[in-house]
DNA sequence: TCTATAATGTTATATTATTACATAGTGTTA
DNA sequence: TAACACTATGTAATAATATAACATTATAGA
């Protein structure tokens, strides 16, 4: 079973690659980012996404099909996620809101679900472009 | 310059079929099942979804590539949606709540983005699969 | 060492979405 | 009505995203 720390060959190359970058990055835009590693084919890096997302190293952007490296010591657990994405200039920010968690968790203490994780996209306008 | 009442034609039979539907529909189940009804091809059906999607009339469900009817009226000005979805039946509910939104709007004031809309997918398992 | 399991490599293919361009309808206004 | 801009439609081709299937190799325990 593998643990949190050890991450092997693949997942260190695909991970290490979504940390350096400064924006989301698309599973292809890193498969030919890691061509030169002797990652070839596209299971090889859908296979360490999976991975990476399942120990909460890294997010999926749904609305995005892009991935960011988690940007918050919480999320390991939670596997919880929040993003503001400003429509103008892309840029994606981890919002790391325990409200927001706390909230929905209570939340689905109400209507009877049991709560797992979950993924807030929040659009507009940032600071910047506003 | 379209209105929210007069749907076109194309509009209309993609809508149909997806308030007809118990589940989210993606776009080439849609594509299948109107095939009958004249629409031949993807960009028929995508630019349907686009405008509805636009108008607040349906939403995606952006971790499914899905699209659902709205099931709350406020969706037409906010275009804000909310949804849970359970891991086990993959049944998915809109969440009609005026909390998540307003503190998602005084959230945005707090770091200083213009809010323009949000999608939150949230999933767990429901009552019935607990 | 043996064995079970996880990880890797590779080819092919499935699924989701868009581009590009031709055609047809609709409303406005000169 | 004719000319026009604009929206919607139809169609073929292709781009972008993701997975299936299977062979091989590495790794960790018993």
């Amino acid at each position: 079973m593998q643990r949190q720390q050890n991450l092997t060959k693949n997942q260190k190359i695909v991970l290490d690659i979504i940390e350096k970058s400064t924006e989301p990055l698309k599973a292809y835009s890193i498969l030919s980012n890691v061509k030169k590693k002797g990652i070839n084919a596209p299971p090889q890096v859908y296979r360490a996404l999976d991975k990476l997302v399942d120990m909460g190293k890294i997010h999926k952007i749904e609305s995005k099909n892009a991935f960011v490296a988690c940007q918050s010591s919480n999320c390991k657990v939670s596997k919880a996620a929040a993003f503001s994405i400003c429509e103008s200039c892309e840029e994606v920010t981890e919002i790391d809101n325990s409200k927001i968690s706390k909230y929905l968790s209570s939340f689905a203490d109400k209507i009877g679900m049991k709560y797992k994780k979950y993924n807030l996209e929040f659009f507009g306008l940032c600071k910047k472009c506003k």
